[in-house]
DNA sequence: CTGAAAGCGCTTACAG
DNA sequence: CTGAAAGCGCTTACAG
């Protein structure tokens, strides 16, 4: 069916090692050799297996993405950057879905190493550490995005700062007069929450705001992290908590679905309860109101991963600090 | 490093057939044989190299999906689907953006190739039909969403009913009292396009209404198909042709930056412009005014597509008909 | 500058 | 029920 470096070697008289350095691009060859062999190559259609070539090589120019669920703007947006990035480099890309469920999180690592991809890149949804670093250490090295991992030698680490965005965002709310600020999430556990009430907490308490317990909302673990869930967040904090007159978002479904609850109890955004979302995924600043939001770049985001993974692929130095990333207030009209 | 098969054999004192027997579940082997082997491939945590075997059955347990881009909703949405089906079958997949570009279409293709994988779902972004076939006749089977080809042994269609969902579109307008309605597309030149406008004019003829050339915006090749496209698209329509009322969105993202375009020039939506979005995507429900659109069961799409490709793959048979999926008329607010 | 041999980790006939 | 041989399509030392 397909040609293989047999066929090649056969047409063109010599033998399949004079192919194979041909195709490698390897110096110790005549220039006709070269000349006659890339003639049959073309004519024939040639093109190695990268099955067969992984199976001696053990480099397979593939890698893994592994998100929580690639229908949210905002994993889907930064596959955007990876794929484009990879790509860019000669490699594919396995993408695997975790929904958000470490055991499938797990399976979806041993899955690609099956395949024997070269690295994974993942976002992991909770505290998988133990596991991740068990995997790291015996198969492929990993890059880890927005998780702080103490540092190992097969694991790198790509970081946005999640804390200072979230203080930002709080220091904005402040400034326009809040006081009484309550904060929309989704489920609890994953540490990427962590770092937004940190955030979030700092900054009240920076100005000697009161952090109540009861305007913080974090959803149950399966309750999701879309609109629906601000939707339903929003309408609880509006109607236990009238007094709030602002919350962050721990994203910009959450806010939308906020924005959403807040039009059908009447209450304008932002005179009467101002928004703050995170990430600025691609429609923010489409909506009505459009969103003041924490911009996180998720292009470059997925670009720096990549690139940290192919200098961890490629290089023989094993100590790769954290590439920390920033992240920027963007002020439209929700807030 | 990773265990292999002879490792296995070593230790339980067996052949390496033995083995290989009952990794892939044959019968012809003792029970004890087969207890003792299992013990040993779980104590050293043996996984069989998918690479090794794919190298001999020729099949890697792995498919390719093609879209345009990755970060538009309806893709992701639709990928969300693929995966979970690809899953449960225990396949792997890998995901491909073609950019909108026919050249990164057929390399991605090719570059699918390489590694192997069984076969490819695809949303061809142009009429790359001629290359398409080629590509199905001598390497893998393709699934083709969305582009009504002949049929071809190897190929597969899936096909949701655009012009149909067009149609009703324009029916309910017509229904609401609009007698100048336009259309905001993006990118002329995809079939896919085609079939939104056939049901736009049988529609508007059907009521005996005018189809206005100039009410009718189609974008330049590499003008998009996002919010920015349809923002521009309606600020145009909106201040070129103020007579008309309503228009219909090639899909949801334009139809959203026609809100906005809307909001911004003073123009309620959907009382002085109604405005019906296509897909349905998350989103479209929970912004401000809420679509009223043309919904499209992605997840369902992108199941059907793998199991249309699963059967093309594993059946001898090689007459498959078409796939068609019904789309239908979610009525919100917007129109 | 070129080639013959061995081997990557498996499965596929074929024997016993 | 079990095993030895050949081979999938390549690359890696090693000779010449």
């Amino acid at each position: 069916m397909a040609v293989t470096l047999r066929d090649v070697a056969q047409q063109a008289g010599v033998s399949i090692k004079t192919v194979s350095r041909v195709v490698n691009n390897q110096a110790e060859i005549s220039k006709e050799t070269r000349q006659r062999v890339l003639a049959v190559i073309d004519r024939l259609g040639y093109r190695p297996s990268k099955l067969a070539r992984a199976l001696v090589t053990r480099r397979t120019d593939t890698i893994g993405l592994i998100v929580c669920d690639i229908a949210n703007p905002f994993f889907s947006e930064v596959a955007r950057g990876v794929l484009a990035a990879v790509r860019d480099h000669g490699y594919d890309l396995f993408l695997c879905n975790s929904d958000d469920d470490p055991q499938q999180e797990i399976n979806a690592l041993y899955s690609l190493d099956d395949h024997n991809v070269d690295g994974v890149i993942i976002f992991p949804s909770w505290e998988n550490r133990a596991n991740l670093e068990a995997f790291a250490s015996q198969h492929t090295p990993l890059v880890v995005v927005n998780r702080a991992f103490p540092p190992h030698p097969r694991i790198g680490l790509v970081l946005n700062d999640i804390r200072g965005g979230a203080q930002r965002a709080v220091e904005y709310l402040v400034g326009k007069g809040h006081r009484a600020i309550g904060m929309l999430a989704g489920r609890t556990g994953p540490r990427h929450l962590e770092e937004h009430l940190q955030g979030f907490r700092e900054a009240l308490l920076a100005h000697r705001l009161p952090v109540v317990g009861e305007w913080i909302l974090t959803g149950s673990p399966d309750g999701g992290i879309g609109a629906a869930r601000g939707y339903a967040a929003a309408q609880q904090l509006l109607t236990q908590h009238p007094q709030v007159t602002a919350a962050l978002a721990y994203n910009d479904l959450i806010a939308m679905g906020a924005v959403k609850a807040c039009a059908e109890m009447g209450r304008r955004v932002p005179d009467d309860f101002a928004i703050v979302g995170f990430d600025d995924i691609d429609l923010a600043g489409t909506i009505t109101p459009p969103l003041t939001t924490v911009r996180i770049d998720k292009y470059a985001l997925g670009q720096q991963a990549v690139t940290r993974l192919l200098e961890m692929l490629h290089s023989p130095q094993s100590d790769f600090p954290p590439i920390h990333l920033d992240v920027e207030l963007v002020v439209r009209r929700s807030a």
